[in-house]
DNA sequence: TATTTCACTCAACAGGCGTTGACTCAACGA
DNA sequence: TCGTTGAGTCAACGCCTGTTGAGTGAAATA
């Protein structure tokens, strides 16, 4: 039924996808200093000079790794305006790709993550900016964005005690106010 | 004026305080694994054989260097309620000492780093959860004090474009109705 | 079938890391 | 004044890191 790649193509798309998700994992779980590329070739079931030979160095495997469809869509788009952030909210807190959570865990001591996040951040607090009115939308914006990554710090990173275990919808009910009281009151 | 101390013990006061501040700056700034024995022994102006001698190990040199007097007070006590954190918000937001920086800049790599900042973040929930009236005050606590470590890393650890130059009032004046939001209406 | 291609492994390199033990020499106590 | 203490240096250790180049054997090509 599938069409039939030849055996070797087939394999390296395999291969490097195999990489990828165990990069993913591993980057997200201790940050790009403690994640090794052996540690990374062994969850791969494969040798670490085959990672080089695929990616070229540690570092761009780690942008292949982060880097993502420039906005997914189903997340929130300025059309939908600050209620786009609200509505899916439980989602942006749950359900964060891997690769956002690699990225998040390493932006503090990784300098390359540390200019990943500012881009993705950064057109994040774009997009809400563009949905929020009056004079100071960018600051605004960029609490609300630094509220969610705080959030999102505690609860999937840190994975403190007191966020352990919330339903998301909770979390979500709980703050949606806060986030209102910045972005001033749009749609219901 | 001072007292003599012999020259021998303040010499070795002088020298760990150093010793100390070259730690904290350089966690600070670049995370555990980045600030290397051998560059704080050099901003320090001594051998690096020499931290060891003073703190065995270079784990114990973090944790010493991020230790704090188990909250200074002037910050926020429970007899001082919500209002206590709002009140110093900016204080919060600006001034945070660079053993705090150090302690959040690793925090999220270093597992010794996380479990500081799990102590000092719990510790802070509770003080805020005592003030906090309702059921799910932890909860609620929690998210504050999540909403001030996000702002505070785009702030002092991302330095995002957006809240870099920004007065501290002006965040503190936009973000009072945000964390009013989840503690309820206290005070003033 | 003979030849080329290429996914993959193996062994090793150079460099940086935390850490150690022997040493130096000025400050101290008797 | 003379032995002792202790702050500080020096050179080196073993380890782990990212990275490399030669080698292998099965799949592709002709």
């Amino acid at each position: 039924m599938g069409d039939r790649l030849p055996l070797r193509a087939e394999r390296r798309r395999r291969t490097e996808g195999r990489i990828l998700d165990a990069a993913r994992a591993l980057f997200a779980e201790v940050g790009y200093e403690r994640a090794t590329v052996r540690a990374i070739a062994k969850a791969a079931g494969i040798d670490p000079a085959l990672v080089m030979q695929y990616f070229g160095s540690k570092q761009a495997l780690f942008q292949e790794a982060v880097r993502m469809a420039p906005e997914p869509d189903p997340g929130l788009g300025a059309e939908e305006l600050v209620e786009g952030l609200l509505g899916t909210l439980d989602l942006k807190l749950g359900d964060l790709p891997q690769s956002s959570l690699a990225m998040l865990r390493s932006m503090l001591t990784h300098p390359e993550a540390a200019v990943s996040a500012r881009e993705a951040l950064g057109a994040q607090i774009d997009r809400l900016a563009a949905a929020i009115p009056g004079e100071d939308a960018r600051l605004r914006a960029a609490l609300v964005t630094m509220i969610m990554v705080g959030v999102t710090v505690g609860h999937q990173l840190l994975e403190l005690d007191e966020l352990r275990g919330v339903p998301q919808e909770e979390v979500a009910r709980l703050l949606r106010p806060s986030l209102r009281a910045l972005t001033g009151p749009e749609v219901s």
